[in-house]
DNA sequence: TTGAAAGCGGTACCAG
DNA sequence: CTGGTACCGCTTTCAA
């Protein structure tokens, strides 16, 4: 059977109080008791059960991590380094993929709470407002990342959306173009971008020649998605000699459109993409895109989340994370 | 507070053992006191505390999944649908990226003990041996997915690699290609493959032209690693009309090489490989690869596991499951 | 059919 | 410094 508490301190020949304060180095024990626990311990092969002290109050150690889907690259690179800053620290990580239905996300949120998780983290883009008040006012800890809400007093870890799209619109215009195009979902953050997009280009006197049509169908391919914006922007007279795509997976549909349209990327048309996930230096050309520190956002929001375990904070904190642009060959001057 | 089962007894004016009861759908309960309770569990908004009933022998509903690194395409599609299936069957899943690292493997799996998961599915790509041996003689329930022990009694699920390899002979040689090189990582799996390779081209009264040299360094770049072999294959006098490559990223890089070469895929060498990860389809041109059945793999080592527990199986399995070829444009007839 | 009470493996307070 | 003991929230006999 399993060996417990019991038996170490039957071998250590002390009570089990006393092996519990050495476990958890608590109050005065003398040197030598502490070594016939650690050898009772050794000997026995203990390992504690964390069940039975989350029972008595202690931490599950655990978190839930909400994404919308961990095949998605983007949010599996951002699983991961949650992942790897909170083994550092100490806490395992449930993973649990909502496809962005409420449906699944409720069941989630009740399942783990009923396994007593410590704390949420919501990288979802679904994750109904009311959903999350729900969890704050039940005192469950949570934080949010790679997703803004806007007058929504939470934790939260974000990219500096706004400003992704003005330094993506100045490279652009630094490099020549005039007419430039825009591939988005029709998301909050992607908004975000555009409108900084757009205020770069007022900057120089640029205005956008063609309507900005949205994609709303976020569950679709994005490789479909942005190939079909792609290809209504190459039909014009008057086509865009740039593109901005809102994801790497955008910018690439939008590559293939323009090749199958007999154009060169980036001889014919320069396209930049966002995320800068792995596929990007992986595609040919490889894509010029605005780069989301997605390790440093992982380590961010999980120290976030820790420091109200903590409760080092009772006010919320929305940590603003800056992009920078990654040069590669989807892009050239004009 | 937290709403216990004594609250929801007191409610419903019951004790708490038929509150036990109607949860778990045990002992004969009258049709009005049912009706009681769950009106008592409904008003309070019961949730039941998964740990306590852990703490008392039942299951934690929870299972341990290593892998060599989440952010890796294959292991984050391949863990989507086990979590999948584990989520489907009312279970969660604790994901640790070990990195190929012993030492993390030990840490994690001693964490997940102490957490009481279920069980372990590993697809690690390390676990050593005696490490899982240690596991089975204390009785806890593991599985191994994607990776096969030769000569070791383990429940498992795993691809004909032998198989694979001869299914890419075949195919390449229908199409008339009689030089062949191999791109591939000096692991298990990969040999496997190769074995089958070499025999389709035997029957075929072929061999190979050159030596293979298989990847030593498994860690590092796949991309950089199949753009070195690759490159050196072109550099001969008398080179292949087509590379196997073991993975889908090392075929990426092979094509790079070829195309720095000067050479076009698949018009003067042909390319396949192995895995039919996401990327597959993304890259120019599209990749024509070998696939893993992955959604199939994952719901089948959860479905292994979960026998396992129920203690349907004592012996032990080895589901085997056949790769496809998928056709795109990156091979073509010489 | 329902309830009382003994654990499960720890923690923490209070005596000694 | 160390030990006794009352819980934590639930399951499971065993009686009633």
């Amino acid at each position: 059977m399993k060996v417990t508490i019991y038996d170490v301190a039957k071998e250590a020949k002390v009570s089990i109080a006393t092996v519990s304060n050495v476990i958890n180095k608590k109050g005065r024990i003398g040197e030598k008791t502490r070594r016939r626990v650690y050898d009772a311990m050794e000997k026995l092969n203990y390992e504690p059960n964390v069940l039975a002290s989350a029972l008595m109050g202690k931490q599950t150690k655990t978190i839930g991590l909400l994404i919308p889907d961990l095949a998605n690259p983007f949010f599996s690179e951002l699983a991961r380094s949650i992942e790897d800053r909170g083994h550092e620290l100490g806490y395992s990580i449930v993973i649990c993929s909502t496809d962005y239905q409420e449906e699944k996300e409720n069941k989630y949120i009740s399942l783990l709470k009923q396994k007593r998780v410590d704390g949420f983290i919501f990288a979802s883009g679904f994750e109904k407002q009311s959903r999350l008040e729900e969890l704050m006012q039940e005192d469950i800890p949570i934080a949010i990342v790679a997703r803004d809400y806007p007058n929504f007093a939470v934790n939260a870890v974000a990219l500096d959306d706004y400003m992704g799209g003005y330094l993506a619109a100045d490279y652009l215009i630094k490099l020549g173009h005039k007419k430039i195009g825009i591939v988005a979902l029709d998301v909050y953050s992607n908004r975000e971008r555009i409108r900084g997009f757009k205020d770069a280009m007022s900057e120089h006197g640029l205005k956008f020649i063609h309507d900005i049509e949205l994609i709303e169908d976020i569950k679709q391919s994005h490789l479909d998605a942005g190939r079909n914006v792609a290809k209504k922007y190459l039909q014009y007279d008057d086509k865009p000699t740039a593109l901005f795509a809102c994801n790497d997976l955008l910018a690439i549909g939008a590559i293939q459109a323009a090749r199958r349209s007999g154009l060169y990327v980036p001889n014919d048309i320069s396209i930049v993409g966002f995320d800068n996930t792995s596929i990007a230096s992986i595609v040919d050309p490889p894509l010029t895109t605005m780069s989301q520190p997605i390790q440093l956002m992982g380590r961010e929001v999980m120290d976030l989340i820790i420091s109200i375990f903590k409760g080092e904070r009772d006010d919320h904190v929305r940590v603003t994370l800056a992009p920078t642009l990654v040069e590669r060959d989807s892009t050239r001057t004009i």
